[in-house]
DNA sequence: AATCCACAGGAAGCCCGGGAAC
DNA sequence: GTTCCCGGGCTTCCTGTGGATT
């Protein structure tokens, strides 16, 4: 008799009725305590399917409170009532935080504008950025129409790449002769737009919206919407929604985490064979996004940022919390005595501190102790379910010995 | 009020690897 | 080949700074 190791799987049965549908970058059918906003979006790009521009716009709010969605549902339905209406309109949606650069926004932009027929792509590097501009220029003048072009995690490049873009980019209907272009930023940052150069500021914020956080019941709303479109009816036990609900609003009323939580929830009451999912799967969920969220991203850390974080837990491993920049660099240089590596210098460390900083493994406060400097705090924020060294040993093997030799070395002084 | 610490973080420039164009 | 351009990692040099101490 044949057995096969998925057989057991096939006899299991299952809670989800679509898991897709739970999923934070699904399109449902509709999106609750959002219609504000969407009215508001869409009234402004009426505009695009009578030919006219749309006002540019700018879109504000903290992660998960259904911006992309709102756009992606929008355009959605731009482009269907397009297509039914004969007007050619184009929304194309780039996220920056993958994307960062001037030069390849624009490029992937005009790549997305390849026709079937056509093989030449813009090369990702090799071409000045303002013969990539042109040529987009000249495929859009060539399609013709209204193209809206969406910019999610817009604040991302403009803090690392500056407002090049967004001032070619706002200011391109002055180039196109056929064609219509208007742009919908996303940021999850208030206060990007100080950044801008005013003339970008106020051409891209012809038009604000403002996303506020969700607050628990209506993250409870979404979630029963998503649960009946994605969940077997019946399969959700006493205050699972209302427990991740209030999970996912003390995150800001994030209703991607939110979502995240029943989905793996169910996926762990279907691993245990049960029939229903309680809240202590929940909290089982809880834990294991945590980890989910930073291990890969501590294995995937270049060689010398996982220097700076064993530098840091090291110090932390110590009992020392609040470590200054100084601290962290002399542990970091006896590490790198320790492997026989060059150091690097300390404008470096520093900012490499700061992006571990933006990546969320550590905090670093800037704060000044008056006779005794300015510096940042810098403390892990590492859960305590995650062990570091085993994670360092999961990369590379290289830096596995760096990382437990140093650590065990300053542990036993 | 002046000083001064321990850095922060901007600016410019170097080097490298990738690629296009001539 | 040579010469151009982009982007990332890094260094060097630099000016700026909040607030305890003098």
């Amino acid at each position: 008799m044949d057995s096969n190791i998925f057989d057991k799987f096939i006899s299991q049965q299952t809670l989800f009725a679509n898991k897709e549908n739970l999923r934070h970058n699904h399109r449902p059918t509709q999106l609750p305590h959002r219609t504000d906003e969407i009215e508001k979006i869409s009234y402004n790009l009426w505009e695009a399917l009578k030919g006219h521009i749309p006002s540019n716009m700018t879109l504000y709010g903290v992660t998960g409170a259904g911006k992309t969605a709102v756009t992606d549902y929008v355009c959605h339905h731009l482009k269907a009532k397009g297509k039914a209406m004969d007007r050619k309109v184009e929304a194309i949606m780039v996220n920056c935080r993958q994307i960062d650069t001037q030069y390849r926004v624009l490029s992937h932009i005009g790549n997305s504008l390849l026709e079937e027929f056509e093989q030449d792509e813009i090369p990702f590097t090799g071409w000045p950025t303002d013969r990539v501009f042109n040529e987009l220029i000249r495929r859009m003048d060539r399609r013709g129409g209204v193209f809206v072009i969406v910019l999610d995690e817009i604040d991302h490049l403009v803090r690392k790449a500056g407002d090049d873009l967004l001032y070619n980019l706002t200011s391109m209907n002055s180039s196109l002769k056929v064609a219509r272009a208007c742009v919908i930023g996303i940021s999850n940052d208030l206060k990007f737009t100080d950044f801008l150069d005013p003339r970008v500021r106020s051409r891209l914020g012809q038009l604000d919206v403002l996303f506020k956080p969700y607050d628990a019941e209506q993250l409870q709303d979404i979630l029963r919407q998503r649960a009946h479109e994605g969940l077997r009816a019946g399969v959700i036990g006493p205050g699972v929604i209302e427990l991740c609900a209030a999970l996912a609003a003390q995150e800001h009323g994030d209703a991607r985490c939110a979502l995240d939580l029943l989905r793996i929830s169910a996926e762990k009451a279907e691993q245990g064979g049960e029939k229903l999912v309680n809240q202590n799967h929940v909290r089982i969920a809880q834990s294991q996004m945590e980890s989910d969220q930073i291990t890969p991203v501590i294995s995937t850390l270049p060689n010398q940022q996982k220097l700076v974080l064993a530098a840091i837990l090291i110090n932390e491993k110590n009992g020392l919390r609040n470590v200054q920049t100084g601290q962290v660099y002399d542990i970091y240089r006896q590490a790198c005595k320790h492997t026989r590596q060059n150091p690097l210098t300390q404008r470096r460390i520093s900012g490499l501190i700061s992006n571990l900083d933006m990546l969320g493994l550590v905090t670093a406060r800037t704060v000044s102790k008056g006779r005794y400097g300015r510096s940042k705090e810098i403390n892990s924020c590492i859960p305590a379910n995650i062990n570091p060294e085993e994670i360092m040993a999961n990369a590379e093997e290289e830096m596995a010995v760096v990382f437990s030799s140093t650590y065990h070395h300053q542990t036993s002084l």
